[in-house]
DNA sequence: GTAGAGTCTTGACCTGACTCAAGAGTCAAT
DNA sequence: ATTGACTCTTGAGTCAGGTCAAGACTCTAC
């Protein structure tokens, strides 16, 4: 069985030796066995469990919510409904976002508007507050 | 001229006490007088400054950008123009961050309909990637 | 066998925007 | 005059998710 260094599982993941050592810590990834020397020793599925960990942290989970979510499925087998519900929860999470910086977006156009038309009132606002 | 102190300005504007010498030490506030005893001395006006700069926090504007613009129409008069080119600039960072958002929704929600229809292909890539 | 690249650990540092702690001093109401 | 709330400074801690440094050791290719 083909086994790799820290750089070669890194840099087929696409991530930095560091991440790989700060992932371990963090329960993302198991212990590695060790070479006398004390080098981890990676199999390439460590670079699939990596892989799949920065996709779950693109869908915007946490990593905390993605270790709780690698022990659930291999440590407690739990399967399509607690995955499930982690994404159901990170969806929401996106949503709420989205909505908030859509409102954002609106309170800045109508800022630039109010800008163009001659009157800034952002600017004199803060003017304002300088002294008075 | 009515004066107000560190304690009555923050809760006037609504923040905490430290976030008003923070936003001073960040140059967002301009510097208090002070009694005698160091106590800092505001006037009305700060608490207008400070609801300003959260106003423009709340645009998304970063605090460095906040202290730019106030440097700016403060101190040197800037105008409509210069707080337009921050708001623009702010304007293009929200709508970055609001088409990944919606992006990583798109991927979540393909996920979840790939959970539902019974294959749950997340939980058997973390699977997968346990052993192998 | 040696050079140079890779790896080890521990622990500090980074960003952004606060927030808190300790210990000393001050203010306002009674 | 006292008490309890407020304020002062300095410096450290918080969160997430890494990233870097130092100093020692190991591996691989020539």
């Amino acid at each position: 069985m083909r086994t790799l260094k820290i750089g070669e599982v890194a840099r087929l993941a696409g991530v930095g030796i560091d991440t790989v050592r700060y992932y371990e810590r963090r329960g993302l990834l198991p212990m590695p066995e060790r070479r006398p020397s004390g080098y981890r020793l990676y199999r390439e599925s460590s670079v699939e469990r990596l892989k799949a960990v920065k996709d779950l942290q693109a869908l915007g989970l946490t990593l905390d919510e993605i270790a709780g979510l690698v022990d659930a499925v291999v440590d407690r087998g739990a399967g399509c409904l607690e995955v499930q519900e982690e994404l159901q929860s990170a969806l929401g999470r996106v949503e709420t976002r989205i909505t908030a910086l859509q409102a954002i977006r609106k309170q800045l156009k109508a800022a630039l508007g109010r800008c163009t038309s001659g009157t800034c009132d952002l600017a004199d606002r803060v003017k304002r507050s300088a002294r008075r």
